[in-house]
Order: structure tokens, then sequence, then C-alpha cells
DNA sequence: GCTAAACTATTAACATGTTAAGTAATATTG
DNA sequence: CAATATTACTTAACATGTTAATAGTTTAGC
């Protein structure tokens, strides 16, 4: 942190920006992956969104936001446009009626499986880059970040 | 990574997901940063452009948009905005007509100055949450895997 | 010098991020 | 049990992310 402005108000340098850095790092990784989606037609949030329910099953929409880092207005467009090219399935919960119940469907299954190949070679050439073992702490740091900074009344 | 589907498709957890990390870890800092931003009525992305040129002085669009991570595209609506209420200047490049120089009027320096006190008690708090140590280690390690995945071609 | 290629910035179109408002269903309280 | 509050999701409005196409400028070859 230093001061290059001469008006007395101290503010660290840009290059220091903590949002900056996390970002910058992220659209690296990203870089490796858009060719992948782009050739197969999905956006990056609606692969998040295949991706979850393809491990979790059927799940509400609340839920899937949580998981997805995705906000519900967003994931309300992302599931509407998902339903209409027949990815995914929406019913309301049976025992209260005011719940989606999300699930993914074979096309959407059939989709996952055919990318999920070539997302994996990207995931071992960046492990092959930076290391694996680097990857892995650097996880644990992110997580603990994470939690460091949860809101203790949320 | 581990195989928790039945149809032979290795595929690895969605826990394990590098930009899913990075994403969360990400808007768990910005929690921090965004009722501020709000206050002052400027984006995450009008912040970061403000920010830049208060470093740089007066700079190209295209040198901005790497700066701030941000696509021409999008820097083009941004500084439209800026522009229209005051914040920043444009002009053409005396050198080379394609380009634009841009900067920061007084009012934005105003700006900046008055809202980066609350940015730097964002970030002591954060380094008092999580220690500073880790989180200059932090930085290193974004900086170290944002360079080990630089497409060699560009 | 003239034309084609390369470069810079913008616009367009569609998808998502963000905040606020709205709608319907359920839970709460008196 | 009726009025109210709360919850889950959606819609709306504006800003940005992403890719492709466009327009104006400069450079390269010939």
């Amino acid at each position: 942190m230093t001061d290059r402005n001469g008006a007395g108000v101290p503010m660290r340098d840009f290059s220091r920006s903590l949002p900056m850095a996390l970002l910058r790092a992220r659209e690296a990784v990203m870089d490796r992956f858009r060719p992948s989606l782009r050739d197969f037609g999905v956006t990056e949030q609606q692969w998040r969104v295949l991706r979850a329910l393809y491990d979790r099953g059927e799940v509400e929409t609340g839920t899937l936001a949580r998981l997805c880092c995705l906000l519900t207005p967003s994931l309300s467009r992302i599931l509407k446009h998902l339903e209409a090219t027949g990815l995914v399935a929406r019913r309301p919960a049976p025992s209260d009626q005011r719940r989606t119940l999300v699930a993914v469907t074979p096309a959407g299954r059939a989709l996952l499986e055919r990318r999920a190949p070539f997302s994996e070679a990207q995931y071992r050439a960046i492990e092959e880059a930076f290391g694996k073992e680097r990857i892995a702490a650097l996880y644990e740091t992110l997580e603990d970040l994470h939690n460091a900074l949860q809101n203790p009344k949320s």
C-alpha cells in the first residue's frame, strides 16, 4: 500500500487489488475452457448448472443457485433457456408449491458426457503447467478465504 | 477426480472446479466492497476504470481494457457512461486518429478520494480476518498461475 | 501513390450480473 | 381461521460479458 497521489488520500496500488487478482487468474483459467464451451454451444453458466445437476440429481432452484454461485434472477433465465432446449426439466415440489425442482434430462446428460473429456484434458494441461500440488494448495487457500469472509450474520 | 457416474465417463467432482473456486472466493471478497460501491453510485467495473486512470493518468482505450480486465466492447459502453456523467474525458490521440486517450476528470478524482477510505477499511478487515501474510502469498500464487497459463502465442 | 491488409474502436445481438419490485404459496400470529 | 408476514421464484430495468460484424485509420506491398 503506497500513497502515490499528492492529496493525502492513502490508496493502495491498483495492482494490489484482490478482486482484480482473482479475476485475472480466473480469466486465465477460463481462456482454456471457453473454446470447447463454444464448440458445444453452451455458456459458462449453463455448463455450471448442468454440471451441478449431473452431480446432485434433482434439486431446488435456490439450492442450485448456491451451488453454481448464481443469483436467482440469472438462474431463472438460464433455466428457461435450458428447459426450452431440452437439457433440463422443471417440476413443482410436491410438498411445497412455491419450490421448483430441477433435473438434467438424458439429452443434457449426453451433452455433459460428450464435453467432459475436453474439459478434463484442459485440467491436465493446467496441472502440468502450474503443478498439481500448487493447484491443490490453491483450492484450500481459496476455500479458507471464502470461509474467513463469510458474513457471521448469514 | 472421481468417477461418480455409471457410464464410464471420467469427470471430476464439481467441487473441484477451479473457475468455481476462484469465483466463490472473489464473490466473498466483493461482498465486502459492494455496499460502498453502491453508496457512491458506481459499479464495480466503473470503479476499476476510474482506479486505473487515477494511477496511470491518460491512457489508450486498449491499454485501459487490459489494465481493468475488461473486453473492449464493455469498456466502450462504460466509458460512454462515465463520460456522460463527467467522471472521465476522452480525446483522439494526436499521432494516430484510430486511438482514443482517456483520463479521469477532477470530478472523477474527487469521487475516488471520497470512496478510498471505505475501500481501505475493508482491506484492513479482510487482512485481519485472513492474515496479511496469507493474502500476500495468495497474490503471488494468483500471479504465478496467470503467468503459467499465458498462451505462448500471445 | 494505390490498393489490400492490419489495426482500433464502436455497434449489434444475445446472455448474464445486479438490484428492486412483483406474484403466488406457505407459515405465523392474534 | 383470517389477516399478516415470510418464503421461493419470477419479472423488470439497467449494466456488463461475449462474440461477430462494422467503420474509420494506418501500414505494407507492389
